[in-house]
DNA sequence: AGCACGCCGACT
DNA sequence: GTCGGCGTGCTC
């Protein structure tokens, strides 16, 4: 273990630099009255309020003496390492977002500015009572079994099926106590040490790899590379091990954790507790535990979403980026940054390792690995040549295709053959909901939001019309809102919802379970209707991407992909790397089957030339890789060219569209960097809740200063009130 | 982000 | 004359 260094300390009432939670950023104060340490967390006086700030330093001066006000009080939190500060900092440079919104993504626990919560327990405190009775007796056997656990008193009496004065009595008789305990207690240990399961000769060897780069110490990045199956958790759960017994914090990112219970289960299987785990669904006490628990490192493993890469872990050692291509590690709504390279910035300066592991990687990991600037291992299937399923285009111009009918005669005829065997089928449309566009037959009309600049989508089994960008709902409408005609209005094209009501008059006899992110309005719900389907209680699953992440469907021998030119359309520069990964992904679903034969997929397609259709029947991933690097390499696109959105909106298009077209005006510092900045122009969704959205495009070399030029660019100019302008660095959205 | 201040139109 | 709309600016 690396020896800390002492903290900096800076004596009562000196002057120090703290980093406040408020657009301000970082103010002098003077340090309170018992002095306070480097990367503590303070309660600041800022006008009349109290805000949370981090202590950063010695203060910057040019501010009046006279007016610097001490700070209230130093929260009793364990303060930040300093490679967790410089982290929050470089990670506010690269992603040019101001670092009070950073430190606000470091702070999101409950009552951080409270003392250690507490609770009153009881505990064994002297001889047995004078009379025992058997009341008592229960309550001292109850004690006994749990060992060292502490409960209150009237957990303790629910637990002994007697009273809370049973308990209150042997208080008094001095047999027991009430004493205050911290309510946030320390994560049981994982043991590194109990066997994990037998691993296949690669494996052991990517295994016995990630276990010398970790032993070596310092920084390095692994693309573990392997299909569904092929053992990949295994792989990093040994490489978590070997940091673990190191003493060092290891942090799992997973894109889709509200599904993870099953992989909770595995890690428990494999260390013999449960590791910490951060998501938006957990409670407040347990957020307040775990967020604490990292910064104290009490806490060995924590299995996160995204945001888990914000949490003050004291020595992070490991992070692991499962199905790192993966979109949702990307976010773009307040700030916006990628978990993935987040993960690299916080392992580059914490001396930790990386492991991106995926079936189907980024582009970018996959450049990378082959420039030599991460380590590549591989992994092979584990159950023989079921990898892959058999793969085949349907040729829509050639199928005999009935209007409002999206299943082909050729699929359709798979699907019997299914139903006949008694095996599943899947269905895979990536559209949630009945029908994306609505159309009045009187007058043309397509029924828009009223708040966006987009088309309602007409949800059946609701019964309402919705608007995918900004959620809002109204009944469907019987006349044309436009033209005031009756009975005129028609779906057209399909969605999730109608290729099951196609289903259902197609095959009658046939059991059919719809899978859309919608339909669920928990993540328990979804779980119980992935487990009803893997018991094999459905024949057809029509389902959008939310197949795609990993569940096993035993039963399951087709995959049929209604519209595999989806997701080709557009000029969006990653159409061509997600449609591949996703329909590899889903694919990949009907390949599974340890020693049977091989599953199906068959792809309908009005292009079956198309360079990513080709690739992904072919199997041949490295060229498809190939290819799309050269491509983007000619172009001068990421990952050999930077990139950078900007985005302005407004309520009214006039302001934004001068306001861009201003900064576009005096463009000379991105210029002078080296940069090409496209646009203004009209984003794709051009209004989204009313409010009117232009972007901009900026294009770099790979080693241009773009974070710093667009700083400068944008510097001198102030936005008009109530504008706001978004910078996103290496956008995955174009829209 | 809040919360002041202050400059304009609409009233008891 | 005031009350209150929100645009501008400051917070160590």
């Amino acid at each position: 273990m690396r020896p800390a260094a002492p903290p900096a300390f800076f004596p009562p009432r000196s002057r120090i630099g703290v980093l406040v939670c408020e657009p301000v950023g970082l103010l002098d104060y003077l340090a309170p009255e018992d002095g306070v340490r480097l990367g503590q967390l303070v309660l600041c006086p800022l006008g009349p309020r109290r805000v949370l700030g981090l202590v950063m330093g010695e203060g910057q001066g040019g501010f009046d003496a006279a007016k610097l006000r001490p700070v209230i009080r130093a929260l009793e939190a364990e303060p930040f390492a300093p490679g967790f500060i410089e982290f929050l900092t470089r990670a506010a440079d690269y992603t040019l977002t101001p670092p009070p919104l950073v430190l606000r993504m470091a702070t999101r626990a409950p009552d951080l500015d409270q003392p250690p919560a507490a609770r009153r327990v009881i505990v064994p405190a002297g001889d047995p009572p004078a009379r025992m009775t058997e009341a008592r007796a229960r309550v001292m056997a109850v004690i006994a079994d749990h060992g060292g656990a502490s409960f209150a008193a009237s957990e303790l009496a629910g637990l002994a099926g007697v009273g809370v004065s049973v308990v209150k009595g042997l208080v008094a008789q001095g047999t027991l106590a009430e004493i205050q305990a911290p309510r946030d207690l320390p994560y049981p240990r994982l043991d590194p040490l109990r066997p994990g399961k037998p691993l296949a000769p690669d494996q052991q060897a990517a295994a016995e790899a990630l276990r010398a780069a970790i032993r070596a110490g310092g920084y390095g990045t692994t693309l573990l590379r392997g299909v569904t199956g092929s053992g990949k958790t295994e792989v990093y759960l040994e490489a978590v091990a070997e940091c673990l017994s190191r003493g060092r914090q290891a942090l799992v990112l997973l894109p889709e954790i509200a599904l993870s219970a099953e992989f909770l289960d595995r890690v428990e299987a494999r260390f013999g507790a449960r590791p910490g785990e951060w998501h938006s669904g957990i409670t407040r006490t347990e957020r307040r535990r775990l967020w604490h628990m990292a910064a104290r490192a009490e806490v060995g493993l924590v299995v996160g979403a995204r945001s888990a890469l914000f949490l003050p872990f004291r020595d992070l050692g490991l992070i692991v980026v499962d199905e790192e291509h993966d979109s949702s590690y990307k976010q773009e709504d307040v700030v916006f940054y990628n978990a993935r390279d987040m993960a690299v910035l916080r392992a580059s300066i914490g001396g930790a390792q990386v492991v991106l592991a995926s079936a189907t990687p980024s582009l970018e990991s996959w450049v990378n690995a082959a420039s030599g600037k991460y380590r590549r291992l591989d992994l092979r299937a584990r159950y023989g040549e079921a990898e892959l399923p058999d793969m085949a285009a349907i040729d829509l111009r050639a199928e005999e295709m009935q209007s409002g009918r999206w299943i082909s005669p050729s699929l359709a005829r798979a699907v019997e053959a299914r139903l006949a065997r008694g095996e599943q089928s899947l269905l895979f449309l990536n559209r949630r909901g009945f029908a994306p566009v609505t159309v009045c037959r009187a007058c043309g009309e397509q029924i828009g939001c009223h708040q966006c600049d987009a088309r309602m989508v007409e949800h059946r089994f609701q019964n309402r019309l919705v608007c995918h960008q900004c959620g809002e709902t109204r009944p469907i409408p019987t006349a044309c809102p436009s033209c005031g005609v009756e009975g005129k209005l028609a779906p057209i094209g399909p969605g999730v919802e109608r290729i099951a009501e196609e289903v259902a008059a197609r095959f009658p006899q046939a059991k059919a379970t719809v899978l859309s992110s919608d339909l669920f309005h928990s993540a328990r719900a979804l779980k119980e209707t992935i487990a009803e389907i893997a018991s094999g209680d459905t024949d057809i699953i029509i389902g959008t991407q939310i197949v795609a992440k990993g569940h096993n469907f035993p039963r399951l021998t087709l995959v049929g992909v209604i519209d595999a030119d989806l997701g080709l359309q557009g000029a969006d520069l990653r159409a061509a790397e997600r449609s591949f990964q996703l329909m590899r992904q889903v694919a990949g679903r009907a390949g599974r089957q340890a020693g049977a034969a091989p599953g199906v997929a068959l792809l309908q397609t009005h292009q079956p030339e198309h360079a990513v259709i080709r690739a992904i029947l072919s199997g041949r991933d490295e060229a498809f890789w190939d290819a799309e690097a050269a491509a983007r390499q000619a172009a001068g696109m990421p990952p050999f060219g930077r990139l950078a959105g900007i985005i302005l909106s407004h309520p009214d298009p006039q302001l934004v569209a001068d306001f861009a077209r201003h900064l576009a005006a005096n463009a000379a510092p991105l210029h002078q960097a080296g940069a090409e900045l496209w646009g203004p122009a009209p984003a794709p969704i051009a209004r989204i809740r009313g409010r009117y959205r232009m972007r901009m495009l900026i294009r770099a070399p790979r080693q241009a200063p773009v974070q710093a030029a667009i700083a400068d660019w944008l510097a001198p100019h102030r936005p008009p009130t109530n504008l706001r302008l978004a910078v996103d660095i290496d956008p995955q959205s174009f829209l």
